[in-house]
DNA sequence: CCATTATATGCGGATATGCGCATAAGCAAA
DNA sequence: TTTGCTTATGCGCATATCCGCATATAATGG
C-alpha cells in the first residue's frame, strides 16, 4: 500500500499512468517523448510502476509497451481512477478530439 | 496532486488518517499512542498532512485536536476514501465493535 | 509564579530517492 | 556480423525524507 501510493508520488511515473491511462499500449520511447524525460529516467520509473504491479510490459520487437495491469484487484483498480481523476481535476490532459 | 500522494505515502500519515477516518477528532496524544510514534515524529506527520489540506487542527485546552478536513474538494475526498479503502482491503483495521 | 501536560520545532545524522552519464543488452534489418 | 534503434542498468552525486534528541511554546491547575 505504502509503496504503491510512493510509486504514484512521482511526476514522471503519475504522468506515465495518465497516459497509460487511455487503455492502449505504450512503448518507452513514446513516453519519453511525451513527458520530456530522459531514456534512463523513463526507463527506470516503468520498471518502478511494474514492480509495483501496476502495469505490465510486453517485448514487441525493439519496443517495450506498456499497459495498466487489466489484472488490479479491485481496490487497487479504484485507488488508480481515483487518483487519474483527481490529477484531472488538477491539471486536465490535453484532448485529442475536440479542443 | 503530487504533495498529497506524497502526504499520503508514509506509514505513520496513513495510520493516522485511518484513525481520523471514524470522523471524530483525536489529539495528538492519542494518535502517538494508537499508532506507536514519537511525540516530535507524531507531531510532525500531522503537519504535514494538515499543510497539505487534508487534516484540519483546532486547539482545545491543552489538546490539540485533528480531523479529516471537512471541506475537501470532491476529487480530494474521493481520492481519500479510495486510499483508505484500499488499506483495508490490505490490512483491515481493528473493530471496535463485533470482533 | 511554578509544575505538569500537550504540542511544535531547530538541529544533525542516517537513509532513501531521483538524476545523468556511460555502458550493456535485446532485437531487427542489411 | 555489423549497424542502428530501443530499453535496461551500474555508478556516483545531489537532494529529500525521516528520525531522535533537546528545547521551545501553549495551556491548565495549584
Amino acid at each position: 500500500m505504502i509503496s504503491i501510493l510512493s510509486a504514484l508520488a512521482e511526476p514522471t511515473r503519475l504522468g506515465a499512468l495518465r497516459i497509460l491511462a487511455d487503455g492502449g499500449e505504450h512503448c518507452v520511447c513514446e513516453l519519453m517523448d511525451k513527458l520530456g524525460a530522459s531514456q534512463s529516467r523513463m526507463s527506470r520509473h516503468m520498471s518502478l510502476l511494474k514492480t509495483n504491479g501496476l502495469v505490465v510490459d510486453r517485448r514487441d520487437a525493439q519496443w517495450v509497451r506498456y499497459t495498466i495491469n487489466p489484472d488490479l484487484p479491485d481496490h487497487l483498480r479504484g485507488l488508480i481512477d481515483a487518483v487519474l481523476a483527481a490529477a484531472d481535476a488538477e491539471i486536465p490532459l490535453p484532448k485529442r478530439k475536440a479542443a
